[in-house]
DNA sequence: ATATTAAACGTCATATTGACGATAAATGAA
DNA sequence: TTCATTTATCGTCAATATGACGTTTAATAT
């Protein structure tokens, strides 16, 4: 086999460079108040004590992803949550500290009791309103804004929204989450009629009183349903 | 700053295990015949001679992506071609060489007579229909495989067909580009009214005869109208 | 001249959208 | 117990977009 010269394409895996992997989660979450982010304060040099995704080196012996899922599921508590590799951030001097390439996850939680509360696992952690957030370490406020993008992107044409709600959830406070996502206001009797349409939505015999003097009806997501159509190519569709 | 006992979020850049990084990209082009895929011959052991996509280590003194253009630039020849990172692939047990993370980038060239023959900078190329792509080495199959699943989605939404043909293109072209995409066939009236409806079409005074007696009228794609769009949140949609 | 062929144009019934108006179900105040 | 208030829910309609399909045009070759 003849070695290339002078050639980008590499021809063996002899005297390559190995690089520091990490991986950065970026966490979504949603109340009453609006979209949040969960920020933590780094715990170690170079920038502690500044504003920081959460994240982990990823060891050699380690699928990427599990270092990812191993880091939400402390950060958050949560076995199960949405999770979506974002992107790979690779510039060279991205990190002061050494080399270090990060690959970053996206995901989307449903708060509670537990997991809204701070300090989570020990690390110094924070909601923060998604447009509020602070100047954060290293390339972390672009990871951000991607994440937003494609936050944004997938909540078009998936009903990805869901995952951010509780499992029982109205009408209303669908609208408003879309809304907070989106930074604009929907006409809420069009929107009614446009997600019912999926028939992706079970109405419950329920109503939440907490908004409103009357109540609104509690729905769920049908998750077979949506498993159904994905199957057939569905394209759901704000 | 306390030491974090038991924990997956890392506490600082000492013992950290370093891993080989690497790029693949995966190449689509089009022409007559349809949508292809360029894949290589693997130059280097473990399974040298077999199907590959073309990749390369990344140093540790370049960006990922610098990386990834440079061996886009050497097999192609272009200089400027759509490049979008697809994904990380980081299985531990993906390579048989050694621990790899693979981040792969996907493209689409405007196939001409330079860029058409194989056997591109010393490396032995073929262009395959993306239909047949052989079997690949490690997880490339599912890399092309996710890529095709991107480019679908992307072409949905975004006018990236114009990628993949010559500066001008008749209609005709442009529909038999989304129909090999898709694997489908769209009405040419309706796909006609869709895509010049977006305004995103220059009509040239030339004709290509090249397919028929009547010819098709050449088109150009308005870049310029379609930053603006862009600017103004605009959705193109198939 | 005329048959042939791909390209280009036109029509229409139906579905979807956006912009509203109107009603309903609860509460608490008069 | 009536009524005003508030949020939730249902309904309407004109404008637009869609899918399905028929027709004409511009060239070439016979």
């Amino acid at each position: 086999m003849p070695e290339v010269k002078n050639s980008a394409v590499s021809s063996s895996y002899k005297n390559k460079e190995a690089i520091l992997l990490a991986v950065d989660c970026i966490i979504f979450g949603f109340d009453h108040e609006g979209l949040k982010l969960l920020i933590f304060k780094r715990e170690f040099e170079p920038l502690a004590g500044h504003w920081s995704l959460i994240g982990s080196f990823v060891n050699k012996n380690e699928d990427v992803e599990d270092a990812a899922y191993k880091v939400l599921k402390e950060t958050t508590g949560l076995e199960s949550l949405f999770v979506e590799q974002l992107h790979a951030f690779g510039r060279i001097n991205r990190d002061k500290g050494d080399r270090v390439v990060s690959i970053a996850y996206w995901s989307l939680i449903k708060l509670n009791e537990e997991n809204r509360n701070l300090n989570v696992a020990n690390h110094e952690a924070h909601w923060v309103d998604f447009k509020e957030v602070p100047e954060l370490i290293l390339d972390h406020n672009e990871m951000v804004a991607m994440a937003l993008t494609t936050l944004r992107e997938r909540a078009r044409f998936r009903p990805i929204g869901f995952e951010l709600l509780p499992d029982k959830f109205t009408l209303p406070q669908l609208l408003n989450l879309y809304e907070a996502i989106y930074q604009t206001k929907f006409d809420d009797r069009n929107f009614r009629r446009k997600i019912l349409k999926t028939g992706l939505l079970i109405k419950l015999n329920e109503k939440d009183k907490s908004t409103s003097k009357r109540g609104a009806l509690l729905y769920k997501f049908d998750y077979q349903q949506y498993d159904k159509l994905s199957k057939d190519g569905y394209l759901f569709e704000l």
